[in-house]
DNA sequence: CCATAAAAATAGTGATCCCTATTAAATCAT
DNA sequence: ATGATTTAATAGGGATCACTATTTTTATGG
C-alpha cells in the first residue's frame, strides 16, 4: 500500500475512496434507485465526466462502493464469527455487531446490503441480482460456521444448518428494516435474545 | 355493495378496483420509485389524464392501492389471528399465511408492505412514513393477540410482548426479503418452524 | 520553454420523470 | 335534436434522468 508516485498530468481532486466513502453513504440512505448522479456528484463535488472517468457508470460505482463497505465491516465481523468462541457465542456477538451497524449515530439507519434493492424496476434487475448474490453469501457464511458447530458437537448432528442460517439471516434483514423504520439499539438486541432462544443446540460448549 | 345507477356523461372505461388491482401489482414487484406513471397508464390501458382524474397523484394511487391490497387479506389474516385457537397454533397458521402470500406463482415475490419503501429519496419521506406505520400496525396487532395469550395463560406473565411481536415482525420482513431473493414456500415454512420454537409458552394449552 | 499526459470544467445530449391545460367524445335529461 | 354532464384523448411543460463530446487546466519529462 505504498503511496503511488506523482505521476504526470493534473492531479486528482478527489481521493478514490473518499469519493467511494461518499458515494456508499448516499447509497446506504437513499437506496440504489432513489441516489442520482446529480447527488453523488454535488456530494463528492465533482462534475459528471470526473464521476464517469473515475466509477465508469452509476451502476459501477454501487457496486465499487458496496466493496469498499463491506471489506471495512468484513474483517471485524469475520474474526468474530470465525474466532475459537462456542459457535452460539460467536453467533450473538455477531448479530449485536450488526444491531449496533444498523443503529450508528450520524449513518444511515439499517444496513446497506441486507434490504437493499428488493423491489426495483425492471433496467435495474442486475443492480438486485448483484445485492442478492451479497445476501446469499453472507448466509453461506453462517451456514458454514454452524457446519463446524456440528462437526464440534455443539449443535445436533441432525441440524439443519441451511435452514438455521437462513432464519438468522432473516433476523438480520428484519431488523435492518426494522432500523429504517427507527428502532433503537437496545430494542434490537431484545429481538436477538429472543432470536437465541431457538438456538438448537447445548450453549456454552 | 349495489351496482352504481348509470349517471349522465360518458360512461368510465376503467373500473376503480380493476385500476387499483393493476397498480398494486406494479408497485408490489417494482416498489414505489422504481414504477413510472407511465408504466401504470400504460398498463391499464388509459392515458395520463385519466390516471389524475381517477387517483389524484402517484403517491395517491400507492396509497389507495395499498389499502386495497391489505382489504383483501386482512380479512382472512385477522380471522386466523383472532380466532379461538390457542395463541401459538394461530401464531403459526398466520405466518404460514404469509409464507404463501409471499410465494404465490404468477404474483410478485414478497410481501407488498413488509419490505417496501425501505430506503428512499427524500422527495419520498412521506411514502415511507406511509408503509412504516402499516408495518408498526401489523406488529401492533401481533401484541395484541399476546397481550390476551398472557391473559389467557398461554405465556408467563413476564413475557415482554412487545419484543415478542417485533420478533415475529423480523422474521415476516425476512421472508419478504428472501422470497424476493428467490427463496420458495418450503424454504420459508421450515424458517417459520425454527422461529416458532423461540415462543416462550406451553405449547397448545 | 515546449511537448506530452492526465484530469477537470463547460455545456450540453436525448430520454424520461410527474403532471396538466385544453379539446373531443359519449352518455343522460328534456 | 339540444344542452348539460362526465369522462377520454391530445399534446405537451418544466424538471430531472444517466451520460458524454469537447475544451481547458495543471501537472511532468525533456
Amino acid at each position: 500500500m505504498e503511496k503511488q508516485v506523482r505521476k504526470r498530468g493534473r492531479p486528482r481532486l478527489l481521493d478514490r475512496d473518499v469519493g467511494l466513502d461518499i458515494a456508499a453513504r448516499l447509497f446506504w440512505e437513499r437506496g440504489y434507485e432513489g441516489t442520482s448522479t446529480a447527488d453523488l456528484t454535488k456530494a463528492m463535488g465533482i462534475n459528471p465526466p470526473t464521476l464517469y472517468s473515475m466509477f465508469g457508470s452509476k451502476e459501477d460505482l454501487y457496486r465499487q462502493a458496496l466493496d469498499f463497505s463491506i471489506a471495512r465491516e468484513s474483517t471485524r465481523r469475520s474474526q468474530i464469527l470465525q474466532s475459537h468462541l462456542p459457535a452460539y457465542d460467536a453467533l450473538r456477538l455477531y448479530l449485536y455487531d450488526i444491531a449496533d451497524g444498523d443503529t450508528q449515530p450520524d449513518k444511515p439507519r439499517g444496513c446497506m446490503v441486507s434490504t437493499a434493492v428488493l423491489q426495483h424496476a425492471e433496467e435495474n434487475a442486475s443492480v438486485a441480482r448483484m445485492t442478492a448474490a451479497l445476501r446469499e453469501a453472507a448466509i453461506q457464511t453462517l451456514k458454514a460456521r454452524f457446519d463446524r458447530a456440528v462437526e464440534d458437537g455443539e449443535l445436533p448432528t441432525q441440524t439443519d444448518t441451511d435452514t438455521l442460517a437462513r432464519f438468522y439471516g432473516a433476523i438480520i434483514q428484519g431488523m435492518s428494516a426494522q432500523a429504517c423504520d427507527g428502532a433503537c439499539n437496545t430494542r434490537l438486541k431484545r429481538l436477538i435474545d429472543i432470536a437465541l432462544t431457538a438456538w438448537p443446540g447445548e450453549l456454552r460448549t
